[in-house]
DNA sequence: CTAGATTGTCTAGCGGTGCTAAGATCCGGT
DNA sequence: ACCGGATCTTAGCACCGCTAGACAATCTAG
């Protein structure tokens, strides 16, 4: 019996080791680099294992975008406590400017990891709660639709940034009047 | 010598009609469909015909691109003369939601045709210009921050709408909260 | 009118991609 | 010691972007 749990544990390694180097790898050179072959080679391993732990290479993308909201979760808390709507967009940009990749996988890649749906995963529901926790105060009889136009304009703030189509200068000025604009209504 | 004009046109014509293949290709059935096979085929030429129009892949979703920005240039004139800010921002989201492939080649996919940059195209900052014209008059001293705070704030609006990452009915509900934090400071 | 050069187009191929069927190899239980 | 099943690899398919070289058509010069 414990050879059998030693050898899911084992299994189980494997799997963070093909996400880890599959992070590695699109952080380092982006997911176009990521390839099937190119994959192998690095956990050592032919291609069809990773068939084994995933179905195809979306699947491994997912993944590492499922690790990205637990991260992003935790760093919005951390934001929002320490300096609320501010603190929590500031944290936002950051983790994605560090981290364009995991961004990516999250939020531009494959479709097939969708918010407001039934299936969708826990920890996205978490991550949009954090954000709504935030947006709160400033419209306590909907906050939904509020936190969905300032996760859209955080989206579009990182997603442009990191496409170098806003100039690389006013980062600060552009946070204080998103803020100011959602703040003060 | 008018068979040389002659010849520059037809071949200025098939060079239009390889863009406007493409571009149906991508409406119809994603960008990941236009491939140099099948866009060959749809225009009834070998692949290296596409090459002696346009140097890569690329340079044929950049051409739709191009033709994208003269389109939402003049659409966002147009809404801006109607009703200004609320005029111009619908008029944008229209134009992403009803030219879902074309926004994509304009602002998701490849990277080498950039706002803020000495080589960019004149319509490009046409199009910029008509965002910036519809948001000074709520930040005269520097609308260029502004202008790049509410364009993210349309692009997250667009490319989240059109990802399914957004409710698909609180469209004007969110609409009417960012003209309301941007337009009254 | 013919011979040669130029232009235009296509066939065929290279190295890469995601993905999979089928064979090789290892390993535990009897 | 052997067998059966799990595990991994080799080898391959159909597709991708892109290009060299063969081929045909057209134009130019004599």
């Amino acid at each position: 019996m414990p050879s059998h749990t030693r050898r899911e544990r084992a299994l189980e390694e494997r799997r963070e080791l093909i996400v880890r180097t599959a992070r590695e790898l699109a952080e380092a050179e982006g997911w176009e680099a990521v390839t099937t072959r190119r994959l192998a080679e690095a956990v050592d391993y032919s291609q069809p294992v990773l068939y084994g732990h995933f179905k195809n290479m979306d699947a491994i993308s997912t993944a590492v975008a499922l690790e990205g909201f637990e991260e992003l979760a935790a760093v919005l808390r951390t934001g929002r406590e320490r300096d609320g709507l501010r603190g929590l967009a500031e944290a936002y940009l950051r983790y994605a400017e560090e981290h364009p990749a995991v961004y990516d996988a999250m939020f531009v890649r494959h479709t097939d990891l969708l918010f407001g749906q039934v299936e969708t995963p826990e920890i996205l529901r978490t991550t949009f709660g954090e954000i709504m926790a935030a947006v709160t105060p400033f419209a306590p009889d909907d906050p939904e639709t509020l936190t969905e136009v300032f996760w859209s304009s955080l989206h579009g703030l990182a997603t442009l940034a990191n496409g170098s189509r806003l100039r690389p200068t006013h980062h600060q000025q552009r946070l204080n009047h998103l803020i100011a604009a959602i703040g003060h209504p």
